[in-house]
Order: C-alpha cells, then sequence, then structure tokens
DNA sequence: TGAAATGTTGGGGCG
DNA sequence: ACGCCCCAACATTTC
C-alpha cells in the first residue's frame, strides 16, 4: 500500500496532533518527516529544538516507528520524498509567520497533481483569518479580539494520541541529527540550559499538569521573579509539543474547580493568539512598526551600551539579573523582560528590533510573534501598545517586584559581596535618561498625520 | 502591565 | 483658643 508523509513543523507532539490523526485515519503506512532548512532561529531555541526531535523521535520509536530528518527546502525535500516513497497524501500543519507561509506556498505548488496536500490548523484557539471586524478589516486592539473570539464559544476538546497508528515499515534513510549542529560545540555554553528545561512532549505534559499549584498563587506571585510562579510553558508551546487545546481545557477544568486567577492565566492565551494574529495581518510586524511616526525617532545608537545591556553589566540591579538570567537559562521572567526592554529602548534610545533580535537569539521560547508583538508593545510603537510615555524606573521595579533582592543577589553574586568592587556604575542616570527618552519623544509626538501603517 | 510632578487635605507644633 | 506653617499622606494630572 502506498504511503502518506506525515511532516512535522512547529507540532512536535503526538498528543493532539490534527495532521497525525487525519494521517492514521486514513490507514496508510505514516513516513514521519521533520525538514530543517536555513531558518534563522536563534542558538537557544536550536538547542531546544535538537532536544525536542530527539523526544519526538524516541516517542516515535516506541511506537515502532522513528523520524526521518532531512535538510533542505521543503518544497524541493518533500517533492523529492513522494516520489522516492510514492506517497499518495501529505499531512502538515499550518504556521503563520511571513517565511512559513511562503514555505507552504511553494510546498503546494511543487506537490500538487502528484500528491494530495491536506493542511491543518493546529497551533492558535482561532485561525487569524477567521476573526475580522463588522468592517471586515483585522483588529488592531487586543480587547475588542478578545471580546470577539470569546463569543466563539469554546476550542474543541484535545485528541489523545491515536490508539491504532499504521507506521511505515520501509522508511528512507534519515540523517543523523548530529549533523544538523543544533547544539553549541566549541565552547558548549548550553550546561545550564540543560539544569534549567526537559524539552519534549511528556515534560511539557508534566508542566501542565502542575499547574494546578502554579495558577493558586498566579495572581500574588507571576510578577515576581524571585518566586517561581509561572508556568514555564512558553518554549513547550512554542514548539507544538503540546497543543494550545490541551492548555486551555486544563485551565478550563481548573476554572470549574474555581482555582484562583485561571482566569488572568487564560487571558495570557488569548494575547498569544492576538500576537500571531497581528503577525499574520501585518507581516512587517517584526520590522517596521505600526505606528508610522516611529520611522522617524530619533534613537541614538551606542554599541557599547547595547553590550552593557547584553551581558548584564549595566550597572542597574534588576536589568543586569534579567540579562543574565537570558544569557545563561534562555529565559527572562516576564516582568523583567519589560523592564529590561523598556531599559534599552528608553534609558538608551536603543532601537526596539536590536533587542528583540537579540532575545530571538537567547530564548528558548523565542517566538517571532510574541516577540515582535512584545517589543512594539513596550516601545509604544505597536497598535495596541503601552504609550511611549511609560516609562519603567527600574530601580522602583526592583524594589516592587524582588522585595528583598533575591532574584537580583541569584543572577549578580557580585551584590552579596561587601565590596561590590566588581559592580559597574549605572552607565546612564535613569532621571536624566529619562528626560532624554521624553525629549525624543516629542520629536515625533503630533506627527500623526496617518495614525498606523495600512 | 509606570512614575514624576503637582495639587489637596488634615493633623500637630508652636507662638 | 486661634491662626499659621510644615509636611506626610493621599489624589490627580502630566509626561
Amino acid at each position: 500500500m502506498q504511503p502518506v508523509l506525515l511532516w512535522f513543523r512547529r507540532n512536535l507532539r503526538l498528543a493532539d496532533n490534527a495532521a497525525l490523526i487525519a494521517a492514521a485515519e486514513s490507514g496508510r503506512p505514516i513516513i514521519p518527516i521533520y525538514i530543517i532548512d536555513k531558518q534563522d532561529i536563534g542558538g537557544a531555541s536550536r538547542w531546544w529544538l535538537h532536544h525536542s526531535l530527539v523526544s519526538l523521535d524516541s516517542d516515535l520509536r516506541t511506537l515502532g516507528s522513528s523520524l526521518v530528518i532531512r535538510s533542505g527546502s521543503p518544497d524541493k525535500v518533500l517533492n523529492k520524498l513522494s516520489k522516492q516513497t510514492r506517497a499518495t497524501t501529505l499531512y502538515y500543519t499550518r504556521r503563520y509567520e511571513p517565511i512559513s507561509r511562503h514555505q507552504e506556498v511553494e510546498v503546494d505548488a511543487a506537490l500538487s497533481g502528484a500528491v494530495a496536500v491536506q493542511v491543518f490548523d493546529d497551533s492558535l484557539l482561532h485561525h487569524p483569518e477567521k476573526i475580522m471586524t463588522r468592517g471586515n478589516t483585522p483588529y488592531r486592539v487586543f480587547t475588542p479580539f478578545w471580546k470577539s473570539v470569546s463569543e466563539i464559544g469554546d476550542p474543541p476538546s484535545p485528541q489523545s494520541v491515536p490508539s491504532s497508528i499504521n507506521f511505515s515499515h520501509n522508511l528512507p534513510k534519515s540523517l543523523r541529527l548530529s549533523t544538523l549542529d543544533l547544539l553549541p560545540s566549541s565552547p558548549d555554553w548550553s550546561g545550564d540550559l540543560r539544569a534549567t528545561w526537559a524539552p519534549g512532549e511528556s515534560a511539557g505534559l508534566n508542566r501542565i499538569d502542575e499547574l494546578d499549584s502554579t495558577l493558586s498563587h498566579y495572581d500574588q506571585e507571576r510578577d515576581r521573579p524571585d518566586i517561581d510562579g509561572t508556568s514555564r510553558l512558553s518554549p513547550h508551546l512554542h514548539f507544538g509539543e503540546v497543543s494550545v487545546r490541551q492548555l486551555w481545557h486544563a485551565i478550563r477544568q481548573l476554572e470549574l474547580r474555581s482555582v484562583a486567577a485561571s482566569s488572568t492565566f487564560l487571558r495570557q492565551l488569548y494575547w498569544r493568539d492576538f500576537s500571531a494574529y497581528m503577525l499574520f495581518h501585518f507581516p512587517t510586524l517584526p520590522d517596521k512598526p505600526l505606528r508610522i511616526e516611529f520611522e522617524d525617532f530619533p534613537w541614538s545608537e551606542n554599541a557599547s551600551q547595547l553590550r552593557a545591556w547584553q551581558k548584564g553589566m549595566t550597572g542597574y540591579p534588576v536589568v543586569d539579573a534579567g540579562m543574565r538570567q537570558l544569557w545563561q537559562t534562555g529565559w527572562m521572567h516576564n516582568r523583567v523582560r519589560m523592564v529590561v526592554a523598556s531599559f534599552l529602548v528608553k534609558d538608551l534610545l536603543i532601537p526596539w528590533q536590536t533587542g528583540a533580535a537579540w532575545f530571538l537569539d537567547t530564548l528558548v521560547d523565542a517566538d517571532l510573534a510574541n516577540n515582535s508583538a512584545s517589543w512594539q508593545w513596550i516601545a509604544g510603537c505597536g497598535s495596541d501598545a503601552a504609550p511611549y510615555f511609560r516609562i519603567f524606573n527600574p530601580l522602583l521595579q526592583g524594589k516592587k517586584f524582588d522585595p528583598h533582592g533575591h532574584y537580583v543577589r541569584r543572577w549578580v553574586p557580585e551584590l552579596t559581596e561587601t565590596s561590590q568592587s566588581d559592580y559597574p556604575m549605572p552607565i546612564v542616570d535613569h532621571g536624566t535618561a529619562r528626560k532624554r527618552a521624553l525629549e525624543a519623544y516629542g520629536v515625533i509626538r503630533g506627527m500623526r498625520t496617518s495614525k498606523l501603517a495600512p
């Protein structure tokens, strides 16, 4: 019997996987594939991806199969594989980034005619094209977007791994994972990542199981970087090791048991959908400010200050703690992400795109949509952004959200020493930096002849 | 999901 | 007792 191709993309899981379910229902032998192309993903994400692929491969092996890994552009790879295996059908899950959408057009074109292509929407609560205003334009503001999607009703219940899957026993040869060079070598900087994270589906599902204890204190603790009070699900969600529907329904169960803060947490899931939605409808989101007057913002690039920010040597403890946590563990607490981003964009007047690029390179949960939307939010240039004049005071933020200084001292150990001679003086004075930022904003304020980019 | 600047109020010290 | 000032505490406005 002729096989079918199951192309894993950012849905590196077996449970609640629409493409896998459909392929299994076809009854034909399945060939599971992952394609690595020259996509520009950051170092920390590459580390995670490696281990996520190891995990998926191992889960497939318990079912008597394994992952076929190829490298190259997906249209060429899939075309070749389909001829080689005489596959009848390709199953895959849609992605929503501009480059991915372009790839999908190429894949569909390369295979059309010879192979049936079955595409699934499987990584968001709602497909971006389905949510539009009355005027049939995309929403630009979260709250009306949220209101609109809330009226649609519950997302479908998650499905378990199909009880019977007919995997192909005649798999084409796979590249060895190690040849993809996803892991850092010389030097291997991934020690702290290994100590912090467990990539893969089963570890992600465990985190969902632990949500109960997280959410019962979430309202009080989610803004406290000194407390492990967040779900830490972001990388698992990003790589699709867990599905957003599994998470949504897990939260719903907690809501029914009136676990406090489940609605607060659920709202965050809709922010994720909204970011993907914005990127879908505004593909320039990663590069261009949505408020076009920010094209004329008088940024002040400064290589040595940028380096100080990246390395956690600004002289502001909370900023430096966050940047070092990021560098060492591939993750930063969300409250601190806002503080360090505000510091880069407002205290240093360095363009938000520069900060976004650093985050994409260093975060294990680096996500083009969330990252771009969030940087535009903090920079004040997004369509539903914090006003520019909201400038975080890094000292006050530390006092409020790290009251005992535990977080700061964990990541900036020099501060525990009595002399503190190794710790740098502040590279800018926040008071004067704040005034300078407001003056810079004054240059573009009032330039809004047309408020938003088309 | 900010914080500084400015305004208002009211208690207490003191002549 | 009274008016005046000071200033902390809180509220509002502004960036």
